[in-house]
DNA sequence: CCAAAAGTGTTCTCCATACACCCATGC
DNA sequence: GCATGGGTGTATGGAGAACACTTTTGG
């Protein structure tokens, strides 16, 4: 490609654009994110988000999915962007700037095939993560606010849920996220009033009091309602 | 820098990386965005966002508002990243991809200097744009879309509005972004009753009937009040 | 039978909405 | 004096918040 055709594109020196991954779980002990431990320079030894470089032939998204499953194996029940990060001195080697995403995963659900293929991946506790490499900190801090707010006004909670849940479940889910307790009666009104629950037939096992009946996510249901103007909103 | 202290960085293509502005204005006539008309291949002649290069020792926000500057002398009130866009082909000369940041200018306040400066930059009306460059008439739509929604919950129409403003302009604009009349006393008694204007002994110049009183948006007041937890939302 | 959580309705308060008239000003 | 928009208060309905007891099950 000749330079005088584009004179403005071609000849000046490029930045390097990798993808970052905030990835949340949920399990018994509470909200997780992935983290992997860095191999190489710079900040080897050290925790950070998984990620990597953007490859030529691939948009951005599709690369936040490939870093993902490559390094840790996983497949994300939600996935979207979540803010570019471009300070010149944030890539201690060279420019980088990367385009962090933020991931939902069900867990539980998933908890085998994760860990038969965990690598170096490892769930920390959102509240205690050690220092993380590169900005890295900052990343995670702006995918858990995010979450922390998405979560009151579109249904992402279930993305992190297993499929089959119980409401007092759902509810624990959002006292943690949203750092408050809630009415348990009007919790339940509120949810199953909207109608974008389907209940099962079914009800938990394996606990030591009154066994809870379980509920799925009517996703089908739920995008019909929202065509017809539904806010979800808790 | 030697290939094998960073093997997975420095070996392999790069993509481009520009920032493009979806700058907003009011005027008399309604909402406007700033296009600017290509002079170069490709897509020559056409209208398209402002934007360019980001350059290696500058961060993304600084390159924004360099670019802006430069191709229409703006200064902007409100600047926040939008969204990056990276599908491989949005560029037919190579692979760029570009953030997108989201801009408000107080248009009326500004008017004299803009036009000065006005290079080849030009106000359309939001909705009687023309077919834009690249990717550029989704980057606008998504850009349209964050000011309706942000400005439910952010005090961000006082940015379009000039710094001494009516209660009926600041209606108006509510009305044109949410689509949909507003009641005027509850209005006036929702926003006043906030506590973040300035009641200003001035009224409106030059119109042909009881003038309006001015007021101001009071931003000291805001922040003190959202410390104590105060949520705008209209 | 005891511990633990499931499940269930009603009341009250407050906020959002709906609504109409007189006033001030410029021409 | 007339046209135009400025400015003001009240009544009603509905949604959110507060609140306690009985039931079921496993150990």
């Amino acid at each position: 490609m000749s330079k005088s055709n584009h004179p403005f594109c071609y000849e000046y020196a490029r930045p390097a654009v990798s993808v970052d991954c905030v990835t949340f779980g949920l399990d018994e002990d509470g909200l997780k994110v992935l983290l992997i431990e860095r191999k190489l320079e710079p900040f080897a030894g050290c925790w950070a988000l998984p990620g990597g470089f953007v490859e030529m032939h691939e948009s951005l998204e599709t690369a936040a999915k490939r870093e993902l499953e490559e390094e840790t194996g996983l497949k994300v029940e939600y996935l979207e962007q979540l803010f570019t990060f471009g300070d010149v001195q944030r890539d201690p080697r060279d420019r980088v700037i990367t385009v962090a995403y933020f991931a939902l995963v069900k867990l539980t659900d998933h908890a085998v095939e994760a860990a038969s293929d965990a690598r170096q991946a490892v769930w920390f506790p959102v509240d205690e993560t050690p220092d993380l490499a590169f900005d890295h900190d900052q990343i995670l801090q702006v995918g858990f606010e995010r979450l922390r707010n998405k979560i009151r006004y579109q249904p992402i909670g279930f993305d992190l849920l297993p499929k089959k849940f119980t409401l007092r479940q759902l509810q624990q889910l959002y006292e943690h996220l949203l750092r408050r307790p809630l009415d348990k009666r009007n919790f339940r009104k509120r949810i199953l009033e909207m109608g974008i629950l389907q209940e099962l037939d079914e009800v938990e096992q394996g606990v030591a009091h009154r066994a809870a009946r379980l509920y799925r996510f009517h996703e089908r249901q739920y995008n019909q309602l929202v065509k017809q103007g539904f806010n979800f909103e808790i």
